[in-house]
DNA sequence: ATTCTTGTTGAATG
DNA sequence: GCATTCAACAAGAA
């Protein structure tokens, strides 16, 4: 379920596993996730180290030594194992293996994921259109970029080229968290309900986040957990709906977030 | 068997 | 130029 939260896991994660560790060999059993020739990939990463990770979005860089990033995107069903392991885990797209003998495995059923080379974080942010981190936004700045939005909210916390990190799933659950009905066009928000809207952006991101780290289930009343038409609202006395907007299943409380 | 799905991209359309 | 919808990508789940 890769959404910002779950890629800062995955940044922990490498932080905590893979770094400052001599790279020894690269795999590539799936190579059409690779967006690099395997020999690049090789020459890049062979005898160099990570030294960290960083999110940006739904992306994670990984930095080496000799000033490459080796970046991941998750698509749907990405995810790392770290481990000793001799044997890949089923769905491993591509792994390396570190001079202690330890691997990190990325593991990707769908094949949906995607692993590129580069030298700069900013240009490859701007090559792929990725707007600022939404954890890195103020306010100001939020209500600015959302003033001049046309079509629905939902449509405009998802696009990755404005806000960058947030999925179908979490987008929901801050509109459920604000009460503000999905389609609502940005411009047709109060100041309050932006300001709020921004609070809770912030608060839903860092609460799973949190809850992922520490291994809790989210709060009781996240929507989270009754995406399915006819849920009870966890809320309300409301049923949980279900729309289609921009092609993804939007789950709503009708009763807590009415249409303007 | 059919439909659904947390993600992105590109084409077609309004 | 913008926004939306749809299809495609792929494979597991229901």
């Amino acid at each position: 379920m890769p959404e910002l939260p779950e890629i800062s896991y995955y940044k922990k994660y490498v932080d905590s596993t893979a770094l400052h560790n001599k790279i020894r060999s690269v795999h590539v059993p799936v190579p059409k996730l690779l967006q690099t020739s395997e020999k690049d990939a090789e020459e890049h990463l062979i005898g160099t180290e990570f030294t960290k990770a960083i999110r940006h979005g739904k992306y994670l860089f990984l930095e080496s030594k000799n000033g490459n990033y080796l970046v991941f995107h998750f698509g749907m069903t990405g995810k790392f194992d770290f481990s000793h392991e001799d044997d890949p885990p089923k769905y491993t797209a591509f792994y390396l293996m570190f001079e202690d003998g330890a691997k990190l495995f990325f593991i990707c059923p769908r094949k949906l994921g995607k692993i590129y080379l580069t030298e700069s974080k900013d240009d490859f942010l701007k090559e792929h259109s990725i707007g600022k981190d939404a954890l890195d936004f103020s306010k100001d700045e939020f209500k600015h970029l959302l003033y001049k939005k046309r079509g629905s909210i939902k449509g405009a916390l998802t696009n990755q080229s404005l806000i960058a990190g947030i999925g179908n799933m979490y987008a929901d659950e801050m509109l459920f968290q604000t009460g503000i009905h999905p389609k609502t066009s940005p411009s047709d928000l109060s100041e309050d309900e932006v300001n709020q809207l921004y609070d809770k952006m912030i608060e839903v991101l860092e609460t799973v986040s949190d809850r992922k780290a520490s291994g809790e289930s989210l709060p009781d009343n996240y929507l989270t957990g009754h995406r399915e038409p006819g849920a009870d609202c966890p809320k309300s006395n409301g049923k949980i709906e279900m729309m289609k907007i921009s092609g993804r299943s939007t789950y709503f409380c009708p009763a807590c977030q009415k249409e303007k």
